[in-house]
DNA sequence: CTCTCGATTGCATGCGTATGCAGAGTCTCG
DNA sequence: CGAGACTCTGCATACGCATGCAATCGAGAG
């Protein structure tokens, strides 16, 4: 059905192995010969089946991304990066979905099909990224780490980010704060929070139990954590929020009840996405750079895959806060 | 290195073949050897090298989803659904990136890695479509069409879509109307325009040339659009944008300048995205069932690779305006 | 003119799985 | 008790490409 080497080859009166050896660029074959093999195949529109190649070399050139929820616009920033730099390495990038839950998920990343693994959405029980190391699956975990896991690993430094906010909320004289944390089930609410947290805590401001909520990364979930909130008696001057989409329900939230941002309620995200640019939001937020995660991740990826068994990495970015409109002093 | 069909079938005590067969649930096994068989995988790990069964089978059971930009957020939503009704179908979604530029990208596609491929950002002269059609690469158009292509094809009413707008507007009292237009290169963009453009001749409503610009589907195009015709001498008292992230720009715009929404301008999207919905925006736009397209676009492409030369079909899905906060009467 | 060496190219084979076919038992029925 | 039917299982091979090795050819050296 579809065009082999062989077929090239009949064409181009010679065998099999110097198609193989004229495609792949290899060396020693007489340039009169190439010529006539490459029009050939072009005649003929051959492209080399991956899959046979893929066999006969046991590498695919191919890399998973798996990222869990697409819909959060901060996945999209972090995989078109990743794709570029795996691109330019000579990989391609495969966005596969992650059912964490699903015990096959596993399996479909360790079929042979993938040379290496980025995963972006891990939690900290996730048992996939313990189960790719046993199967020696290549395997970088980045933006969210996993405790006790012996792989390379990229994050940004979520403690220093949050304790940023925690000086920048301090500084502009805000003491009644609120919260809406992430899930603790994951690395970045986690530490966001303790960091957060501890700086409020040197700083000698309290962040009382009842101003603070804790959700999933979600627009809804801030919505709704703040419209809480808000609804308070005494209500925050302040909220941090663990991301920007999570930060966006917050300015969501302040827009359905009237509440005017800056002036009545600062809102301070994290990741600076795209969107926290736009004029609606102007959002301040703590920024990682996400191009340097990519750089680090496929670094180390590359690294492991050449030799599995080097030393895992743990590469940590610096976060700057962001400073737009969202926030005022008291 | 890894584990082969045949290192279970050495530990299970049988060959290979019978290895292949249990592992697939083929009938004509004996249930003591499945057992034997199946106890052995489990010890050893055992996955089954998808490379070597795509090469015996000649099918891999994975489709390929070409979206051009996942940073705009209308795209996650469609591959989303797409993803799902392709996983129930036992077919693997790998999206990959769209380098219409690249001719290194046909072969790409048809290089045996898929089975099929949707394609959701086609431009109306895009060369790969043709290109995976002549090559008999079984392939479904969603979103967008392109012109004389007899391929599947699964797309919203745009131009009914765009009439809908307009009727709105014109039901509303406006009379002097702006319009941020998309690309014609794209049918989306195309689309929309025409049936706007219609609909407001039957109306007997006037587009002003000056009233109206042109852009890609970019939140900074729909900004800098807008803010361009608000600093007319005569702003538009509404704004029709071709898409909702281009709305989501119109509503930058217009805060930026101080300009209210929907009170001194009303502005509309189409697309209707999650985003359109957070309190912020308030979105009034057209919405297009992308759970209906997908089931559509994952039928005719399971019908095509089932029969490749089956006609090609063209699905067409009725929009519907979705009236929020964003309109008002003059 | 013969020998050696290098440049090309073909041969044979392997990668891991699926599958048609044959062979070995087992069972059943006459 | 024998034969045909049926159930399992193994054998052989194909899928498309890459690669080690041998073979061939030509040219330059001696």
């Amino acid at each position: 059905m579809a065009i082999t080497s062989r077929d090239v080859a009949r064409m181009a009166g010679v065998s099999q192995p110097t198609v193989s050896r004229v495609l792949r660029g290899a060396p020693g074959v007489a340039p009169e010969t190439r010529a006539r093999v490459l029009s050939a195949a072009r005649a003929l529109s051959y492209v080399p089946s991956e899959t046979g190649r893929s066999l006969a070399t046991r590498a695919t050139r191919r890399i998973g991304l798996v990222a869990d929820d697409l819909t959060n616009p901060f996945y999209p920033e972090l995989v078109e990066p990743l794709r570029d730099r795996l691109e330019q390495a000579g990989y391609r990038a495969l966005l596969v979905s992650d059912r964490v839950d699903d015990p096959v998920e596993a399996d479909r990343l360790a079929d042979g099909s993938l040379d290496g693994v980025v995963l972006t959405t891990t939690e900290v029980g996730s048992a996939l990224p313990h189960e790719l190391v046993r199967r020696g699956v290549p395997c970088v975990l980045a933006n969210r780490e996993a405790a006790g896991l012996p792989a390379d690993t990229c994050v940004v430094d979520n403690q220093l980010g949050g304790a940023q906010v925690a000086g920048l909320l301090a500084s502009l004289g805000h003491r009644r704060l609120g919260a809406v944390f992430g899930p603790a089930s994951t690395s970045t609410g986690r530490d966001r929070e303790a960091g957060f947290r501890a700086a409020l805590g040197e700083h000698g401001i309290p962040l009382r139990a009842e101003l603070v909520r804790r959700g999933p990364f979600t627009h809804d979930a801030g919505r709704a954590a703040v419209g809480e909130l808000l609804g308070l008696p005494a209500p925050p001057t302040a909220v941090f929020c663990a991301n920007d989409v999570v930060a966006m329900g917050a300015c969501s939230a302040a827009a359905a009840l009237g509440v005017r941002v800056p002036d009545d309620l600062t809102i301070v995200g994290f990741d600076d996405i795209a969107m926290a640019s736009w004029d609606v939001f102007g959002l301040s937020t703590v920024r990682g750079d996400l191009t340097l995660m990519a750089d680090e991740v496929v670094r180390m990826l590359l690294a492991r895959i050449a030799d599995p068994g080097r030393p895992a990495e743990r590469v940590v970015i610096a976060p700057a806060l962001v400073l737009r409109r969202s926030h005022n002093a008291v």
